[in-house]
DNA sequence: TAAAAACATGTAATTAATTACATGTTCGAG
DNA sequence: CTCGAACATGTAATTAATTACATGTTTTTA
């Protein structure tokens, strides 16, 4: 791959880039603009994956050069122009592929409470329990977020079987904030009555 | 901070850039070298950072001009120079003051396995269960790696004593891993024996 | 009807992080 | 004594991601 001086003229896309994929998944769901795709980031998408327009709006650009997908102008009122994106056949065919490799990295976990922790050498330092309290305030807070979440988006049976993979996720990530609070409670001192 | 002129000046370094206290963390406990430094991703702190040695040498580097750390070279056998670094007062003050401020953020977690899962729409794909499988597999062996370090690292009290905070990870790691291989057993349907 | 919020789309600058490039030394095993 | 692994330190190139800059339209609400 390094002697044919052609590799520059194609138009490649990170490997490691999963947010195309995201924006693949969103697509094969039905049509959507750009800014659509950003607000799905503030709803379900972003308890697990976070992006901002300016690195959407470029990668739309780019995944319609390589042709996976297609846009056509829609105008809205006088002359809001929005661009409809959708997917073409390959780039279905990518999703698919994605969806079908095997996933065999661990999580990079960059819990910041998590790096602080380490530098904790004693059980007595005075940091640690103040710590352990922000914490389990902060978890006990995305906890309720998502166990709202769950009650609101999957109200019936039907929305479940709909949605299989979010919901199991979103039950995933409820367990996994329950898993998290009990743990830091345990190491939780309760303070004394005074 | 926009009008002085002088901020180009400033040696800044990003604020969010945690791989700075990691390094301000580990010459805390003895002074190292950039290859040590390097060494320590590749076991306690690869739990849950990662970093390369192309990283930290610019960083160390950028470090030594804020103030916050300081090097001797000590040279091994005939010519092999080598960096010891080490905090300064201002570093040690600079890593106290980083572990003393809240950490308000939840962890974004970047779960290529659950971001496929999202867009499994249906109980019956046949793509389901094959990487519940794949995934559970490869969590029992993560689990695996986590209880061998903590039967290694922590075989007696005295141990626990000394570096709690990493006792305390490793047990959260280790209690997540637990979850996570439960959570995936729940949703995979045994196979038939045939 | 005026203002604010939401809709809509982009680029620029910077920083973080990974992968590749690049070089040389020391130590231990065979 | 030689070879390979581990020690040791850097830079360059690229990609990913965030923050800031920049502009304009439409809809809702006061």
């Amino acid at each position: 791959m390094k002697t044919t001086g052609f590799e520059k003229e194609a138009v490649t896309i990170g490997q490691r880039n999963r947010l195309q994929y995201i924006i693949l998944g969103l697509l094969d769901q039905r049509p959507q603009t750009g800014y659509d795709l950003t607000k799905a980031f503030d709803n379900e998408i972003g308890e697990f994956w976070q992006a901002q327009h300016s690195q959407i709006y470029p990668l739309l650009k780019r995944l319609e050069e390589t042709g996976d997908i297609t846009h056509e102008v829609t105008v809205t009122g006088e002359k809001l122009a929005k661009k409809q994106y959708q997917l073409t056949p390959a780039g279905h065919e990518k999703l698919v592929a994605w969806i079908g490799e095997p996933s065999p990295e661990l999580t990079a976990l960059k819990d910041e409470f998590i790096l602080k922790l380490y530098f904790i050498k004693t059980v007595d330092d005075p940091r640690l329990q103040p710590m352990l309290q922000e914490q389990i305030l902060l978890h006990q807070r995305q906890l309720r977020h998502l166990q709202h979440r769950q009650e609101t988006v999957f109200t019936n049976q039907a929305a479940i079987d709909q949605a299989y993979g979010h919901y199991l996720i979103l039950d995933h990530a409820i367990e996994r904030e329950q898993h998290y609070v009990q743990w830091l409670e345990r190491y939780l001192t309760p303070r004394k009555d005074s």
